[in-house]
DNA sequence: TCTGGGGTCCTAGGACCC
DNA sequence: TCTGGGGTCCTAGGACCC
């Protein structure tokens, strides 16, 4: 017997938190900003309605903001993040095997539930979890995670489903699979689908009676597992319990364009200290480090853009090791005369800390080092990030990234805390 | 004025080994 | 005259995801 899997999805994640806090904004457009208030990344219903595409720089769609009192908020990840630990908390009551998959969606094992009425189950999740957070989620129930990700689609889409749609033991499964596109199935990009377009491959009942030969061939076993999936025959497996991430990358683009080189080297160490703070919180260290920076490739001006390796003879977590090497990178690859607008860095070859093996000869003092990034670590943990840190991230940020829009941390600050009269008010009109 | 950030996996090809 | 076969490891690049 098959196992019932199920996707929860939260239904314009980003909007969705942003409305929680702000009642006034039920039934009103939301759109919500990338980092640097570049472009759309989520869009309520009412956005979507007036034909404002995701991912579309915010200066073209001004004039339909504008005109349509379309609300516009910079992206505010802490809200986001506290939010999202909110609902899959309430999700693991409802099944003891959760894979969080991203910010707004899990998967659920539903084995052993099976006698149950799965759809009626999913209806109180739905239920529970729009009750306790404020959230409205989309759940999609079938025998792979192919198949629910499609179920949870058609869930989203057609409002009769009540945002659930089991697919489980339906005969008629095919004319559910008749309405999807292809390119919206899940692990089929745009490069995919241009080609399997050209082959009159158009929707995903199209791409289950693909032959398996030439899937192989063409989209590698990736292809071939989506197209079993499409069978009912699982080829993804759970992973409840996320692995240490093999590499971490910190980059940002510019507030404004950046020219000096000092001005380059308190970017890249500040984001060297972001990335040595989440690596040492997994226990890793890193072999290797690559620092990057560019131009500004929509601008008509000069474009340069460069990447620097650095392999690290002994495997270290220590930010100011780090600092060190990214700053002869920066030295090797910054070019004067160009305006950056984006750097960033990458930490890879991750292994254990407790592996790193420690060279028989060595210069640097490590015990000392470890007792130091310790402590910082301890500090900024205790104190707020950002309490103590290396002077060579700079005290004036001059960089730093635009986020003009952005509503207060409700759920994570104290001074933040929504208050109960903006509900009332809301209330009443 | 104005276009995100952070990940994963697979494959081909080169270097190197015996 | 003439020069193997099989394996591993690493990297870059390309696809995908949210």
């Amino acid at each position: 017997m098959s196992i019932p899997i199920a996707i929860v999805d939260c239904n314009n994640f980003y909007a969705s938190c942003e409305r929680v806090f702000n009642p006034k904004l039920n039934g009103k457009p939301i759109v919500v900003l990338s980092n640097n208030d570049g472009m759309i990344i989520a869009r309520s219903d009412e956005a979507k309605a007036l034909g404002i595409p995701m991912g579309e720089p915010l200066f073209k769609i001004k004039d339909i903001a504008e005109k349509n009192g379309v609300h516009i908020f910079s992206s505010n990840y802490s809200l986001y993040g506290d939010m999202s630990h909110r609902v899959m908390t309430i999700l693991e009551q409802f099944s003891p095997d959760v894979e969080i998959y991203s910010i707004d969606e899990a998967f659920l094992n539903l084995d052993g539930f099976q006698r149950l009425d799965l759809t009626e189950y999913c209806r109180k999740i739905r239920k529970i979890v729009k009750q306790w957070t404020g959230i409205p989620v989309s759940v999609g129930v079938a025998e792979t995670k192919t198949l629910a990700k499609l179920a949870n689609r058609l869930a989203k889409k057609d409002k009769t489903n009540n945002g659930v749609l089991n697919l489980i033991d339906r005969p008629d499964i095919d004319s559910f699979l008749k309405r999807v596109a292809v390119e919206d199935v899940w692990g089929v990009g745009r490069q995919y689908t241009k080609l399997l377009n050209l082959h009159n491959i158009f929707t995903a009942y199209d791409l289950k009676n693909a032959k398996d030969k030439w899937i192989r061939e063409k989209m590698t076993v990736m292809g071939l597992r989506t197209v079993f999936e499409l069978r009912g025959i699982p080829c993804v497996n759970f992973d409840y319990t996320p692995s240490p991430k093999k590499a971490i990358i910190s980059s940002r683009s510019f507030g404004r364009s950046v020219k000096e080189k000092n001005e380059i080297k308190e970017a890249i160490s500040f984001f060297v200290t972001r990335a040595a703070e989440k690596m040492r919180h997994q226990k890793s260290a890193a072999t290797l480090l690559t620092v990057f920076l560019r131009t500004n490739p929509f601008k008509n001006t000069p474009q340069y853009h460069n990447g620097c390796l650095v392999k690290l003879s002994v495997p270290t977590d220590s930010t100011a090791e780090l600092i060190h090497f990214a700053m002869k990178g920066v030295e090797q690859i910054y070019r004067a005369g160009f305006l950056y607008y984006k750097v960033g860095v990458m930490l890879a070859g991750l292994i254990p800390y407790n592996r790193a093996q420690l060279p028989l000869f060595d210069t640097e003092n490590r015990l000392k080092m470890d007792k130091i990034t310790e402590m910082m670590d301890l500090i900024n943990i205790e104190m707020g990030t950002g309490t103590i840190f290396y002077a060579a991230t700079g005290i004036s940020r001059g960089w730093k990234t635009r986020a003009e829009r952005r509503t207060p941390n409700y759920t994570t600050d104290w001074e933040n805390l929504p208050e109960i009269k903006d509900f009332y008010e809301a209330m009443e009109e």
